[in-house]
DNA sequence: CGCAGGTGGAAAT
DNA sequence: TCCACCTGCG
């Protein structure tokens, strides 16, 4: 999910990246991105409950190339569901089951790479799959964590805390939560973008005194996440024009404005969307995560004093006693919450490494008592590069200043605050850190960062790593919050003295290479630095920029002035217990999330899919008349829905769940499919040979009916009743997804006129779509159709009903005919070592050339597109 | 004209 | 799920 077309949107601040680059230092993993793309790979097995580890060996390909270069890489995991994603998470999971029940059905009816497809949409991830690839990855000593909710939280953490140095991921919501540095994209050579946070300013074009890491926040949440869906026709390019735009500094009155003030828009903003934003600001900033190295649950910031605890059940309830920490270590299975592990990170003892060096303790398991993080993180593609270059430029200022610990400047209340200046707001703002207390903790600090200009973040990450190699931080200063300077660790007492006040004085415009030490600009800040004289002018009042804030009306007060007692608080400190368990959520809240969700919005609060499916009742009718679809085109076996004598043993359960599915007899799946009581939930499927040959038709080959060729096939007989089939019929599924010439059964006896086609159609659909298309471009399943949306959308497009014409080729194919004997050819060569038939854009062509009546006698490029283009024509 | 939103296709092997 | 492309709206 994330922000819809949040990274096409920070396309400028892309920058390739290889994982290698990171050697020597740890990278946190989303492990759900590579979970799926790899069950991806073996989704029907995953449905059949067959045991595969093909996803852990995909993920292993990434995590073995990462290890070669000695990066430490931690695997992160989804824990349990966010009270304010529960209605998103039930949306996936009806979605989820309708494509099950439509994969079942698919195979009942023998369109095998339909329902291969539909299986491919309705993976989910279980417990048990990330519990087989946390064993493996412990195994190689990969350190593995599940978080107490969102992973991205999680992964935000372990890079606030310095465990973590930047994050892998394909999720674009963790540059909300503050990472600092995120690789999207990454392939099996560990080629990817690179996001970093302290770029994000570029994108939004808010001139540099002014931009906030919360605005951008803002900016996100405005244009529609995960907790809120935003309003009707607020996207990124609008939210960002607000921001760039908004000086108002109280949120609550920003928002309730910004349509009519920044976009011109007559929209109106109802409080409940502005309390839903102020609930989803929260969830990215307080959403509970585990801290490993205390082994606690923690927010990913800690509470602001005027948020307690208990008002956040939406960002995850409190989880009580062990049970977080064996979550964390995957010994609970997130689903049925039963202890299905028993890993013991005190007795766990990684496998020996080949090299004879010693370990560094930075790079030991994050679970053992001497695992410290890493000191300091040199970003040697970009620092080292622009050091020379800096040597001997102006440097009037070389005091260097020490992090001192938090504390707030002290200033009066202004309630004139909305209408004052750029300038005057430039100065008057002091950052309210949620995380400044962390310094004393052992903890790296909050990403300030992401609010700094480049080159105050990059030295200011080097300082941050300094302190924590110290860390031992004596406080001296009151003035400064931590956010005020990147200051070089080094520097006496008096020189900071001295600096301050002249600070004080002049607010001095000062060059940015008096701030960091030229070693730690990049030669982007740097060039950024010597272009715009303008950006160097608010270096110094980087501590000063307007800042949005949630309660600004009521709480001008307290966002200004640091209360004594979050000086103390640390992230680390362990939440009050509430006694709130994992399901003592705040109904009210999450009942009031889940109405205002309702109302803002349609696109989020309806769980239909974008295409509509074949109603399976539709099918069910058409079927229940006694015609079941042949697969007439079936050229290629599908040896992955191979029935499994294993599987069965392993899940009989949900063997008889499936049973219920595809092996109904004809009049009573109707009444199943659009039954809510079958209870598909679980993620396995398996098909049981002998219902699936069942619910088919008789394999005329087990009643030893001589095999005719594809051209004389008889048609299916009719399984008016399938029970009794089922009882007579006893057939391997290889046979029945034989290939053309050895099921020839499946064929239909003739050419493919229109009217066969009809007749050959299962569904209304077919029907439909037969008769919209022309004669030649009848609907076979030989050849993969689009089972999203069923014939509906496709269909209108082949069908001259929809813009373009451009996507028929791949999806529709002609029933059988005497040519397909060429097809068959061309893909009888996947038979074998493919399970579904993928077709390159030239095979697809060919198909699509015999739709048409063309004859293609090769696949010469030049030929196709000639005949490519007539296409065309005749489709428009 | 710019933006939001809808749609289809690809993803892995 | 993400991306590119297209359309329609303001």
């Amino acid at each position: 999910m994330g922000i819809q077309g949040l990274l096409p949107f920070l396309k400028k601040i892309h920058s390739p990246v290889n994982v290698a680059k990171f050697e020597g230092c740890t990278v946190a993993i989303d492990a759900y991105c590579w979970l799926h793309k790899g069950a991806f790979a073996c989704a029907d097995k995953l449905a059949l409950g067959e045991k595969t580890d093909v996803f852990v060996h995909y993920c292993m390909k990434y995590l073995e190339y990462m290890l070669r270069k000695n990066v430490k890489p931690i695997m992160v995991f989804d824990g349990c569901r966010l009270p304010s994603k529960k209605d998103v998470e039930k949306s996936r999971r009806e979605k989820r089951e309708m494509y099950r029940k439509k994969a079942a059905q698919m195979l009942r009816e023998g369109k095998r790479a339909e329902a291969r497809e539909c299986l491919q949409r309705c993976i989910d991830i279980s417990p048990e799959m990330a519990l087989e690839v946390m064993n493996t990855c412990r195994a190689r000593g990969i350190d593995c964590i599940v978080a107490p909710y969102e992973a991205d939280a999680q992964l935000a953490f372990l890079c606030k805390q310095g465990i973590a140095q930047a994050i892998i991921t394909e999720d674009s919501d963790l540059l909300l939560f503050g990472c600092k540095q995120v690789i999207f994209k990454m392939d099996h050579f560990g080629n990817g973008v690179l996001i970093e946070s302290n770029r994000l300013n570029e994108v939004l074009g808010i001139s540099e005194g002014y931009y906030t890491f919360e605005k951008f926040r803002y900016m996100c949440i405005m244009s529609g996440c995960d907790y809120l869906p935003s309003l009707p026709g607020i996207g990124l390019g609008k939210a960002s024009k607000v921001f760039k735009l908004a000086r108002q500094t109280d949120l609550q009155l920003l928002l309730k404005k910004f349509p009519s003030t920044y976009l011109k828009m007559s929209l109106s903003v109802p409080q409940e969307y502005i309390d839903n934003f102020i609930k989803a600001d929260n969830t990215f900033l307080y959403q509970l995560v585990f801290n490993p190295l205390r082994r606690e649950l923690v927010p990913l910031n800690p509470y602001p004093p005027e948020i307690s605890s208990d008002q956040l059940d939406y960002a995850g309830p409190y989880i009580r006693g062990d049970k977080a920490l064996h979550i964390a270590l995957g010994n609970i299975n997130i689903y049925t919450m039963q202890m299905f592990a028993n890993f013991d990170p005190d007795t766990y003892v990684p496998p020996k490494t080949k090299k004879k060096t010693s370990c560094p303790s930075h790079m030991l398991s994050m679970w053992n008592k001497l695992y410290k993080v890493r000191p300091k993180f040199v970003d040697k593609g970009t620092v080292e590069v622009t050091r020379p270059n800096l040597q001997g430029k102006e440097q009037t200022c070389t005091l260097k200043l020490q992090r001192k610990s938090p504390s707030k400047r002290q200033r009066p209340v202004d309630e004139s605050a909305d209408t004052r200046s750029d300038s005057e707001l430039s100065g008057m703002y002091i950052s309210k850190s949620p995380l400044k207390e962390e310094s004393s903790n052992r903890c790296l600090p909050e990403d300030g960062l992401s609010a700094l200009s480049p080159c105050r973040k990059r030295a200011k990450m080097d300082l941050d790593c300094s302190l924590t190699e110290e860390s031992e931080i004596k406080d001296s200063g009151k003035e400064e919050d931590q956010e005020v300077l990147s200051t070089p660790k080094k520097g006496s007492p008096e020189d900071r003295r001295k600096f301050m006040a002249s600070l004080k004085e002049a607010d001095t415009v000062v060059s940015i290479n008096t701030l960091a030490s030229p070693d730690q600009v990049s030669p982007r800040d740097k060039e950024n630095c010597l272009q715009s004289p303008k950006r160097n002018k608010f270096a110094f009042l980087m501590n000063k920029r307007p800042r949005f804030d949630i309660n600004a009306k009521k709480e001008l007060k307290s966002r200004y002035f640091a209360s004594s007692s979050d000086k103390d608080s640390t992230t680390s400190q362990p939440r009050d217990e509430r006694g709130s368990d994992l399901t003592t959520n705040s109904p009210q809240q999450i009942g009031k999330m889940e109405r205002n969700s309702q109302v803002t919005k349609t696109k989020v609060t309806s769980p239909e899919p974008k295409v509509k499916l074949r109603s399976p009742v539709n099918k069910a009718k058409v079927s229940s008349q006694g015609q079941v679809k042949a697969s007439p085109g079936s050229v290629f076996s599908w040896s992955k829905f191979k029935f499994s004598k294993q599987a069965e043993n392993q899940s009989p359960n949900i063997n008889s769940q499936f049973k219920q599915i595809v092996s109904k007899p004809k009049n009573s799946f109707q009444k199943s499919l659009s039954s809510t009581e079958l209870d598909l939930s679980s993620s396995d499927i398996t098909i049981v040979k002998d219902e699936f040959v069942s619910a088919s038709q008789p394999n005329p080959r087990c009643h030893g009916n001589s095999s005719q060729n594809s051209q004389n096939a008889s048609s299916r007989v009719p399984g008016d009743d399938l029970q009794s089939s089922c009882n007579s019929v006893r057939g391997s599924i290889d046979s029945f997804c034989m290939t053309d010439s050895q099921t020839s059964q499946d064929k239909p006896p003739s050419l493919p006129s229109l009217p066969s086609c009809v007749t050959h159609s299962d569904t209304e659909e077919d029907a439909r779509q037969s008769s919209t298309t022309s004669a030649s471009l009848c609907v076979s399943p030989a050849v993969p159709r689009s089972t999203l949306g069923g014939v509906t959308k496709k269909a209108c497009r082949v069908s001259g009903l929809s813009r373009g014409q451009k996507t028929t080729k791949s999806k529709v194919s002609r029933a059988p005919d005497k040519k397909q004997c060429s097809i068959k050819d061309l893909f009888s060569k996947f038979s074998h070592t493919r399970s579904t038939p993928k077709l390159s854009h030239a095979e697809k062509t060919v198909i699509k050339d015999e739709e048409e009546g063309w004859m293609t006698p090769s696949l010469d490029n030049k030929v196709l597109s000639t005949v490519g283009g007539v296409q065309r024509k005749l489709l428009a």
